[in-house]
DNA sequence: AGCACGCCGACT
DNA sequence: GTCGGCGTGCTC
């Protein structure tokens, strides 16, 4: 049967939320092109670029419609249903959709390349070894997989809520096995596939059928190709991290979303997904099992179990001294004896657990050597001229670092304003910290783990051989310890600063204060030796910090919420964040304040507006920042005027020479 | 995103 | 006079 379009609607790789229209080829139909199949098209005054096919239509608005030079594939490369995630997210996120559809396609098919046969044949059975680990599950395992094995209702998402070494990893295996008997398909998300070799390594040793990898650091041409087994059904199992959340799966069957709660699972730049939230819809889509876990549940999946939209399966630590839980205390800096960063309270309780023959891990999310320069003169600072922002001083490679935009320069001599030559180092980041520690324990090997020091992969697991091995007895280090691994013979931990997380405008922070102390907690200690806390601070009376000290992750995390909730904070609200940024300060202040008043009169009753403000990080290599929140009770709400908004903003007079974006789910405000 | 067009400053 | 700098606008 003849259809009755004559043309096909094309997504093309530009920033522009419209479809672009075509005739077909010469010799075809419109309806002879399924959708999901790419073409070259002319385009502007390019004579080949790549599109595609995401529709039909009868009629055009184009005037002289040009003509689909050739197609690119044989066939759709994309399901219909894949498609239709990429239009919702396109839609949910306010990003443009040809942009959606090409940025999430293996850069080889992004360009236009042709897909290439898969050798591998399809669908092998994977066995199941018994042996990595052979896993026996407690009472408490067995309860939480049978309850994700046999849902009370149709679809239902589960929280695993326990600590590195409870055994969620046992759990996810069990899942994954499920799957596989059922002939399904699973996809895991690491919040970093760079740091968890070890979880490769577990699924490999129990699963001996089709793994694959999805991630940034794979070669284009292994990355097609793992594509390609994921979308034909040949992958068994696909493990990756952020973006691995658009691979599509010709047999979904579970969804797995490690360390839920982790930061890095919400995209920065450009198309500012959640991975997490992608994760989420497509299970619920596919009614496909989902699982994400934690030790530190964020505040959102809390909710969603406190209105029975999930289910949260707790699992007690399973090691001898389960029960015990770490031991935390503050170490009130006020008149302490201080060694550099470090008090003589902290420097007494390390020496006993070495002296003892265990490690201990020391916390510092600053790296470099001192976090500013200061003239003792006249007390300027040594800022970078394009962020207006103090540099940061590594000693070792003799540079100033910008930490906002990565400007490096020389150590001046002199004061540039007063010329006076003594120049003070203030502040202690990591690689001043391990340097102190050399003067005072001198005997042990100590490894620093910052981005500066683990710049290669390489060079990362080196580190952290020397670390599980015992060979290194004191660790320092920025967020990337605090991430995925667990090291049982560290038997101390300290948050060498803690006040940061107190004081700062972002309403985040104290939530990843939190997550962050449990995290360090949940590295240290097994078997009898009981993992030890401590945390360093000039505030040991905050409210926060007592409750650190005194409760569980879960009890802190409910007062949180509860006072998130008394203020409408998500997530018992909705977030949009307009971000934007400009040479020139009057012309930014300008179009904020154009964008405050053409936001859609008819949806001012239920969205708020806070804003406009200076962004935290006020100027950025030489862009000034602003931003304006607009908040809402209802998503709903906050969608219908945004598009409206959207709108309005693209005409905006105001709008030359600034550059603009929305962020919807914004995770942090800086 | 590209790519062209258009409007202001220092040059053979 | 015009070469080219970037800022702006459009693409079926």
């Amino acid at each position: 049967m003849s259809g009755a379009n004559r043309y096909v609607k094309v997504a093309i790789n530009v920033p522009t939320h419209l479809l672009f229209d075509y005739l077909p080829p010469l010799d075809t139909t419109a309806d002879q092109l399924p959708v999901g199949t790419r073409v070259q098209v002319p385009f502007a005054k390019r004579p080949q670029t790549t599109g595609m096919i995401l529709g039909h239509c009868r009629s055009s608005r184009g005037r002289e419609l040009k003509r689909v030079t050739r197609l690119l594939d044989d066939g759709p490369i994309l399901t219909a249903a894949h498609l239709h995630l990429l239009r919702w997210a396109s839609r949910y996120y306010h990003y443009p959709i040809g942009q959606s559809v090409f940025g999430t396609l293996p850069p080889i098919l992004r360009r236009g390349r042709a897909r290439q046969q898969s050798t591998i044949a399809s669908q092998p059975k994977v066995q199941v070894r018994v042996n990595g680990d052979d896993i026996h599950l407690s009472e408490e395992q067995q309860k939480a997989l049978t309850a994700i094995l046999h849902p009370r209702q149709k679809w239902h998402p589960f929280l695993l809520h326990g600590v590195a070494g409870s055994g969620k990893t046992a759990i996810y295996l069990r899942v994954i096995e499920q799957a596989l008997k059922n002939n399904r398909q699973t996809l895991v998300l690491l919040p970093e596939i760079s740091l968890t070799p070890q979880t490769l390594a577990r699924f490999q040793n129990y699963f001996s059928g089709n793994i694959v990898l999805m991630h940034s650091s794979l070669s284009d041409r292994q990355r097609l190709n793992n594509w390609l087994q994921a979308q034909s059904g040949a992958a068994d199992i696909v493990i990756g991290a952020r973006s691995a959340v658009w691979t599509p799966l010709a047999r979904p069957g579970a969804y797995i979303v490690d360390e839920e709660h982790d930061p890095s699972y919400k995209q920065q730049t450009g198309f500012l997904y959640s991975a997490r939230d992608v994760a989420l819809l497509r299970a619920k889509r596919e009614a496909a099992t989902i699982v994400l876990g934690s030790a530190t549940p964020s505040l959102e999946a809390l909710h969603r179990t406190l209105d029975g939209r999930q289910q949260m399966l707790t699992l007690s630590r399973q090691v001898p001294a389960s029960g015990n839980r770490a031991n935390r205390q503050l170490i009130d800096l006020r008149s302490q004896n201080m060694h550099g960063a470090l008090s003589s309270r902290l420097l007494t309780a390390m020496q006993k657990e070495l002296d003892d023959g265990n490690q201990v891990l020391l916390f510092r999310n600053r790296r470099g050597y001192a976090t500013h320069l200061l003239c003792h003169g006249c007390g300027d600072k040594v800022n970078c001229p394009r962020c207006e922002r103090p540099y940061t001083w590594h000693k070792s490679r003799a540079r100033l670092i910008c930490h906002h935009c990565d400007k490096r320069e020389k150590r001046p001599v002199r004061c540039a304003s007063c010329h006076g030559d003594t120049i003070l180092e203030i502040g202690h980041g990591t690689e001043r910290i391990e340097e102190t520690l050399a003067t005072l324990f001198p005997k042990y090997r100590i490894i620093r783990l910052d981005r500066d020091s683990a710049r290669k992969k390489q060079r990362l697991e080196e580190l952290l051989e020397e670390i599980v091995t015992g060979r290194a007895r004191i660790i320092v280090g920025t967020q990337m310890l605090a991430k995925g691994h667990h090291f049982p013979a560290i038997t101390l931990s300290a948050i060498v600063d803690a006040d940061a997380g107190l004081f700062s405008s972002d309403y985040r922070a104290s939530e990843r204060l939190v997550q962050l102390l449990f995290q360090v907690a949940g590295r240290s200690g097994r078997g009898k030796k009981v993992g030890q806390v401590w945390i360093q601070t000039y505030a040991p009376e905050h409210p926060l910090l007592q409750a650190l000290v005194r409760s569980n992750y879960q009890t802190i995390a409910d007062k949180l919420l509860s006072e998130r909730r008394q203020i409408q904070l998500p997530p018992y609200s909705f977030h949009a964040l307009l971000r934007a940024h400009a040479k020139e300060h009057a012309a930014l202040e300008c179009f904020m304040d154009e964008a405050r008043s053409v936001f859609p009169e008819t949806q001012k009753h239920v969205v708020s507006l806070f804003g406009p403000i200076s962004a935290p990080i006020e100027k950025r290599a030489g862009w000034y920042r602003m931003q304006l929140l607009a908040q809402s009770l209802r998503r709903d709400h906050l969608h219908k005027a945004l598009g409206l908004w959207l709108t309005a903003l693209d005409k905006a007079k105001s709008r030359a020479r600034v550059r603009w974006s929305i962020d919807v789910d914004p995770q942090d405000m800086m």
